[in-house]
DNA sequence: AAATATTTTTAGACTAACCTAAAAATATTT
DNA sequence: AAATATTTTTAGGTTAGTCTAAAAATATTT
């Protein structure tokens, strides 16, 4: 059996390391945790043992096929969830992360195809991050930062880096969502900011927003 | 805080003292809990402190008024996620139990009184058991047990007392469900058996199953 | 490459929830 | 009411996950 902390761990060392690709080291653990970094060495030990992580002394730690497994399997499940919230219970972008993190961790695989099977098969959640399927298999877009988009170009939002309420909100207020198709018109050099075109409209977004906004190519 | 262990035990005070008006003894804790005696007088002790329990040594336990609020709630999040997995994730009313006791856990105001709306305000839980409102208020249908129903008299299914799926199974496939109308035709002296009209059939049923399905005049 | 700083690990201790075994209180039989 | 049985509590110990403080390893600066 595996707990409530060890999958939470797993789970920290994932997103670390780049979705389980990278070397972690026990201090990054240990702040994500909020925990002490001599408490994260007892659970590496732990992990290791159990066949979830590699790891050698000193040298940091990464995960196994195993841990990799638990991981994607508890965002499908975290992101599962957040769909749900979002969708069927009117909860807003900024308001799901917290109880999908609780959610995330009920063990039913019946429950989790099934609530799959009722959202209908969603490709991502609320915040345009990927779904992993039953197999643990998800396609990962190649998503840029608005700071760094063409001129001329044209996107569509598929993400945010900052899911604070206020970026969400101001968001809202301009009329951007996921799925929302923009055209790069000028960057503006003295301050970063970039003027964008929408559908009926053109606003100038600041470095801030550009910076915290994620397109992909159309 | 609340911890998760410390709610199931005040669930099980709650449901053993017949909705926290009884007494309840420790070796019927230890049994619903799974656990030793010694493990529940500990326990006991704790909820006592945190104003949870009325506790004297030997004598012992009831649940205080914010037990109750505590046992209530727990209840109400249990069948509302009950009925969330019957009507919207397809569950047999025998499946829903286990996966429940997890569900009933999650903290969030918002969830909860969101699923509720999401569910149009639901009374009964799967089984026919009453569903708590956001203030711990729930009416007390007056069910009967089916071994002391009227001959001659019709009355509606509102309920089960054994939730085994080995009895739900039974009822389904008699057609027996929540809100199925019977007649009462015949009482067998000799074993206690009842003959009971549906709505196209007829069948005997034997006393174990009089006793565990609960009927209300209609 | 020596000195200093940082990171990581070890050692020993704490709490929550559990255990076993024995003692104490209560209940039941004779 | 004395003897016996049952229930409950106490005493002392275990495990998971945490902590602090000190030691060891690694990294960085001079």
């Amino acid at each position: 059996m595996i707990t409530l902390t060890e999958e939470n761990y797993i789970k920290a060392i994932y997103h670390l390391g780049n979705n389980g690709e990278e070397t972690v080291n026990t201090n990054a653990i240990a702040e994500v945790m909020q925990t002490k970094a001599s408490s994260v060495t007892d659970m590496i030990k732990k992990l290791s043992e159990k066949k979830y992580a590699n790891y050698k002394k000193y040298q940091g730690v990464t995960l196994t096929k195993d841990g990799r497994f638990v991981a994607v399997n508890i965002i499908r499940k975290h992101r599962l969830w957040e769909v749900f919230l979002v969708e069927k219970l009117n909860f807003s972008w900024d308001e799901v992360h917290e109880v999908a993190e609780h959610l995330e961790h009920i063990k039913s695989e019946k429950l989790i195809n099934q609530l799959d099977a009722f959202l209908e098969f969603p490709k991502h959640d609320p915040h345009g991050d990927p779904i992993p399927d039953k197999e643990g298999n998800f396609q990962h877009i190649e998503k840029i930062v608005l700071a760094k988009a063409e001129i001329g170009a044209v996107y569509k939002c598929v993400g945010v880096d900052d899911t604070s309420s206020s970026f969400l909100k101001y968001l809202d207020s301009n009329n951007i969502g996921l799925g929302t198709i923009i055209k790069i018109k000028h960057k503006e050099p003295y301050d970063n900011s970039i003027k964008i075109e929408l559908k009926d409209s053109e606003i100038v977004v600041s470095q801030n927003v550009a910076k915290n906004l994620y397109l992909k190519k159309v």
